[in-house]
DNA sequence: CTCGTTGTATAGAGCGCTCTACTAATTGAT
DNA sequence: ATCAATTAGTAGAGCGCTCTATACAACGAG
């Protein structure tokens, strides 16, 4: 910064102004700077600026799993929304590790980002309310309602709601859900279903499973055993409808005229062409945006806590139809 | 640090000594001072650190695209390679527009990190050997062959050998190709399909594509029409050669009874039960890994570059088989 | 009893910037 | 001509740390 100041004539300080972009500053030395830091290949030292002005304009994400498109859209939500700010975004992932997890926040904090966007992380309730109040943190798909930080979550019951609203209104009774444990959302999603089923009269359900193929596939063999198979599955997730469709190819039931099937997320896999399955849409993007909202808010002053629940949609695709009962 | 110095009853110095896990401070004074730490929450400012030490510990990840497994993948080779080093790692992402790398780009550089590794960009010959000046670069999947920085490059080509020798030896002759016109990539597995065909006496068929599931029905549909249909397609990647399996499942063609379908990446689709596709697998993680290892030799004063190609594998599923010619 | 030696701890400069407070020059209203 | 107001630029302290040089015990060796 020195030699550019030199080279071009003026003060260190004017530098400084040139290359934040201050109005205070004429245009004739405005040239002579931003040519005198070209000749010299000189960019500012973000380390040195961040000390000196104490903020960062930077706002960190730390994601669990940069594999699951779900964080990664989530991630281009923040990044859209922190564009729109003028912020910058640094992104770290615990690669499906807590204690990668931990090292990854570490990093974020250390490095002093204005704020901390939280994708799903596997953190204790209590490790989360640190990290809240170290820095403004926003936790996304994260359920507990700590008043230290802001959430941002998927209304998940009410995708399972719209599920079984369609397959009824298509005339289905007879419906399974296979669920996934305790993962995250899931037990949300299975809630969701049984209250909708049981508000309709209709006897819920539900199966074991997981929120991967196989388990789609290994229900779905069980259930077509049943002396009374279901009309309609519905999955706990696209991949775990993507083995239901398998196994039901495999046996030669054909999907939607004897069995449909509905996925939930909307991942990429529910629309191709040789699956097309029907499925819960999560406005993943949006959950990114409004975090990052919810986050800038936070940053310059709010206290109070927010926690939203953003509404899910169904995207109805060629994997269920009218309920056949031949 | 000067509360946690004063709470302690020790200097600065020394406080930094032992948040540096200097070996010259006695036990007790080392217990005092992280004591005292604690009890002020105090974490050192990543800012200052380094600023004042001149080097930041961390290497930097500027990815193409988050949403494509291939660069997550590639980071996560990165992360654990960088981990073993005790490095940190920082991510930021282009978002597929040229735009986004650069502001991606400038944010690591400004950051100083020790190093950049880039995936895939789609930046000129003379940005990346600007980028390459700046700091030591390696770059992933980019095939120009730059003295100033490194590169790790799938064997494209070679991909392309597997299949045909794979698709030969199970008696195909009409074996077509679906491209991706000069995609990244592209180029070289049309050329590999290509000598491959020609080494063996066969007439390249060669159809115009793109890295999606349109290209690959379109294509499909047009090939199927032909007088001699081919009795296997290779897609230039998974996603094409799903919308060549929606297509021909579509017109009722058997796979592989009647066709036999190829694809290339080895992504999570090719895996699905449901489609179970024969494809070219590249060790994702593998190169983030090397690319690590020439990024940590270069930090560490190597200047000749080196330019790596990595070998991929076939794998096998249940999307070919022996040809039928009936 | 003095001298190097080793193990601990400290002072203080400096990393590359921003920011506050100030000066100098120009303008324009009285 | 005078004075406040505005504009353009500068000096220098300070951000929170590391690093070099140095101080000071405590110790065994000469």
């Amino acid at each position: 910064m020195d030699d550019v100041a030199a080279k071009a004539g003026v003060s260190r300080a004017l530098v400084s102004l040139v290359m934040r972009d201050s109005p205070r500053v004429s245009d004739n030395s405005r040239a002579k700077v931003l040519q005198a830091a070209q000749d010299l290949g000189y960019r500012p030292n973000a380390w040195a600026r961040n000390l000196a002005s104490g903020q960062t304009n930077t706002i960190g994400v730390m994601l669990n799993d940069l594999h699951n498109p779900y964080f990664t859209e989530l991630a281009e939500g923040v990044a859209a929304a922190a564009a729109e700010a003028g912020m910058e975004v640094l992104i770290t992932s615990g690669w499906q590790r807590e204690s990668g997890e931990h090292t990854a926040i570490d990093t974020l904090l250390n490095l002093r980002t204005d704020g901390i966007v939280v994708g799903a992380a596997r953190f204790s309730s209590e490790v989360f309310e640190e990290i809240a109040q170290q820095t403004p943190t926003v936790a996304v798909a994260y359920f507990h309602e700590h008043d230290s930080m802001d959430t941002v979550c998927n209304h998940e019951a009410h995708g399972s709601e719209l599920v079984v609203e369609h397959l009824t209104s298509l005339g289905h009774t007879r419906i399974a859900h296979i669920d996934a444990g305790n993962a995250p959302g899931a037990p949300e999603r299975r809630r969701g279903f049984m209250t909708a089923m049981t508000l309709r009269g209709l006897a819920p359900i539900v199966f074991d499973g997981d929120f991967n193929e196989h388990a789609g596939h290994h229900a779905a063999e069980q259930l077509m055993q049943l002396n009374e198979p279901p009309t309609a599955i519905f999955a706990a997730n696209d991949l775990s409808a993507t083995g239901v469709l398998a196994h039901l190819r495999s046996i030669g039931v054909r999907v939607p005229d004897d069995v449909s099937v509905v996925g939930y997320d909307d991942t990429v896999l529910a629309g191709l062409g040789a699956l097309s399955l029907t499925t819960v849409h999560q406005p993943r993007q949006l959950f990114g945006q409004r975090a990052t909202e919810l986050l800038l808010e936070r940053i310059s002053g709010r206290s109070a806590a927010k926690h939203e629940l953003i509404e899910p949609r169904l995207v109805t695709r060629s994997s269920t139809g009218p309920v056949n009962e031949s």
